[in-house]
DNA sequence: GCCAACGTTGGC
DNA sequence: GCCAACGTTGGC
């Protein structure tokens, strides 16, 4: 099993959105970059645990807690041509990204803000808070997981 | 709005 | 394959 952080921007995609989709349940795709499409299709597998993030916004953080209840999938925006996502590069059949999808388990409640990681020795190492990441699906060691599991207050959805 | 740190594109 | 120009991310 492995551990992940996933990214969104909460103007494009957040936490109450996920919270009223039904069964807290939604596709996780939109995801344009190689190296992040690699994760989703090669290293997300089904019932990992998941971070969710909330990046560019004011108090950006982790606000909740995820489950991947299914495993990489072509991800179908990319033959949406009303999609923000449509890939005009990808064809029934050879679909360029990658999806998965995830069901929300438990809000982080309060968030559990980037300042506050910065404050923490135990995560020197965390991708996340490496200068310059831009990467949306982040990878989390297990002993990078289990501090940060400590610094939450989990609450049901 | 600024800027650092990338990733991508495209000419050669 | 190289690399300059450009675009994007994301904190501040």
């Amino acid at each position: 099993m492995a551990h992940w952080l996933f990214k969104t921007e909460p103007g494009e995609f957040s936490l109450a959105d996920l919270l009223a989709a039904p069964g807290r349940t939604t596709c996780w795709g939109g995801v344009r970059n190689y190296q992040a499409r690699n994760f989703l299709r090669d290293r997300v597998q089904l019932g990992d645990p998941v971070f969710l993030y909330h990046s560019s916004c004011a108090e950006p953080g982790i606000v909740g807690l995820m489950k991947v209840v299914r495993a990489g999938y072509p991800d179908p925006s990319c033959l949406d041509p009303e999609s923000p996502y449509y890939d005009p590069r990808s064809r029934p059949g050879h679909i360029r990204w990658q999806a998965v999808d995830v069901r929300l388990e438990a809000r982080v409640s309060p968030p559990l803000l980037l300042s506050k990681l910065r404050e923490e020795p135990l995560l020197q190492g965390f991708q996340l808070l490496r200068p310059g990441n831009r990467l949306s699906i982040v990878p989390v060691t297990p002993e990078e997981w289990q501090h940060l599991i400590r610094l939450t207050n989990l609450i049901p959805p």
